[in-house]
DNA sequence: CATGAATGAGACTTCATTCAT
DNA sequence: CATGAATGAAGTCTCATTCAT
């Protein structure tokens, strides 16, 4: 079982030291005594916050994970209609700037991958990430914006799978990466794939 | 530097055990004494083959994304023309059944997010990944049976992007994830990028 | 030097919860965390009133002796003669029931076995331990009941240390323990060294 | 599961180490790094050997057990009939020589006392314990040497439990505690309650 | 060629303790 | 009177590594 809450103010800091860390260490290579040194308290002190290394790092990747998803429903939330709702999420979904956030979510897949309670907990981020896309959509075809003979749940899966696939070049610094231009085809990609005509974008 | 080729003929046998124990429990987990049983050899028996741990992990993800690009152009080599090349790469992109396969891309990444080294490695195999998409969508442009506006370098890009994405929902054995209707949906996707008419799949 | 008597009138109460749970996990086993669960107070609380972990567990132990050395004082003054008396000390050294006693013994034991002032303390309460049986038996042969050969302080050891040591395989919960006839074969023995005939019990 | 035989030769001199520090400083406080010094030898030599402390702690109980049953054997085969032999078990559980033996002892009570698996074998030493004792008496009885009305199980278990009593006030050093006395008035009790006359001793 | 013994570095973890409130 | 926050000391444990055979 897990300990949550224990400690006071300082710990919400401390955890954003914990993120920083993992996303420029990696998960498994993240000791106590890094978090410590950035965050500027004992080790002991993460004890005391957190238990364990272990609860320390996955409240990390829920904090973390749980930014994003955040992001992401803002970010769907200021499009005036279907489609520029659509161009917002895949613009966050692309956008290059808070470069930890990419790398924590290498970190969370590498971790699920190994750890049966974090893969469960990936299911319902991934959920949570998929539903802007799909009510997006949804909403397009509703209004006749959109047009596509592929269901909608398998579209998403593709074109998250894409924006997803997109970080490996990104994390690892691959020099054919251009972001520009990766950017205009895969809204291309979609506005092809939903019947959306001159992608003012 | 990197001690090589030590070690007699079971060598290979132990690398292969390196691999499927990175597979399963993770680059950053896979001991020494993990591989050792699993190998049936001494631990020190490793220390001899490889000479450190790291080097063995290193090795173990080169040959294995070694295997992996080899497969990608044998997969090239069958197809008749350049749409059935392009169709033969994106199903072996997408299959699922070398399961360690994947997962062995996904320990290959978070190895290079945190690695210098394997990063460099990390472009290298990529290029290589590359090239048969490359060369095929050339050809099929250069005989006119594709047709696109976009830049092939960065319609690539975006390809390998899908393929690598597709990877996360499997490897974390996400309920969401079809693998026929997403197969479907991209080969109809990269159909339509390049102006390919009924795609026969 | 130990503080004394800090903190109100929950103190009584805490002090058993650190007794009960001595009994239960053992002298060296026995933290403040455990101590503070039971009890319902804060660890800071413990502190506060016992001052050190140690000063607790000396406590907790000299509390839980005092309370057997007087329950044996208590036995003592209710038989009618020498001999009833001596067998009320002999079934209350033997009675089973308040098993956190017997546990308790073995802990004092354990720690004054590698702790001087305890080893000290042990003496003490030893003596007062004895003097009832000394009393009873020298009674008894002062007013000619009692008849032996052997020195009464010698005798009164080796009665204590049987029912010193019938405490091992209750606490041990031993099969072959039998208390019943356990203490009917002690009785006799006694009896048959002091020369008592047809011991009534 | 518990790790066994692994190291060479200095192991069994490293489990003496092990006994001797824990006779010295009790179970509970018996730490890798004192056996260590005492041994000479590294602290994660005896991780090696061992597995961990606690391993290492039972496996020292084992085999000091083990040696004391095994001297009670010894000590039941070189009397020429039943009262000598019992004469001899006495007075080998009543000797005071090997100090380290008889606080291993309450080591092993205190420890069995709070470990449910040390519980276990702890009965089964009993049980080897009883067997010298038992057979003893049975043979006495068979050869018209003892007679008694008691129960030939429950006998020994009040003999024994006054051995092992006795070691309370010689680990704790009592005063009161005079060796040669105690051993006349022990092997006259049972004298006594066997029937056998002028014990020779 | 391959191994078992032994070890040192470095991590996590436990826990009593200090301190401010 | 009582507590929660924070910490340091000290222990166990993991694991790669060295070395002799």
């Amino acid at each position: 079982m897990r300990r949550r809450r224990a400690g006071g103010e300082r710990r919400g800091e401390v955890l954003k030291a914990a993120i920083q860390v993992m996303a420029e260490r990696g998960y498994d290579r993240t000791r106590f005594s890094d978090v410590a040194a950035v965050a500027g308290v004992a080790v002991s002190t993460l004890q005391f916050y957190f238990g364990s290394r272990d609860d320390m790092l996955v409240e990390a990747l829920h904090e973390s994970t749980e930014e994003e998803v955040r992001a992401m429903e803002a970010a769907a939330a200021t499009g005036a209609n279907p489609w520029e709702r659509l161009v917002r999420l895949l613009e966050r979904g692309l956008v290059t700037v808070p470069v930890g956030t990419w790398r924590m979510l290498l970190e969370f897949w590498y971790a699920s991958a190994h750890d049966p309670e974090l893969r469960e907990h990936s299911v319902a981020v991934q959920h949570r990430y998929r539903r802007p896309f799909i009510d997006a959509i949804r909403e397009g075809i509703d209004r006749g914006d959109f047009h596509t003979d592929e269901d909608v749940e398998d579209l998403v899966t593709v074109i998250l799978a894409t924006l997803d696939g997109v970080l490996i070049p990104r994390v690892c610094e691959h020099p054919y990466y251009r972001e520009d231009r990766v950017r205009a085809v895969v809204i291309a990609q979609v506005a092809s794939a939903l019947g959306v005509r001159a992608p003012a974008h």
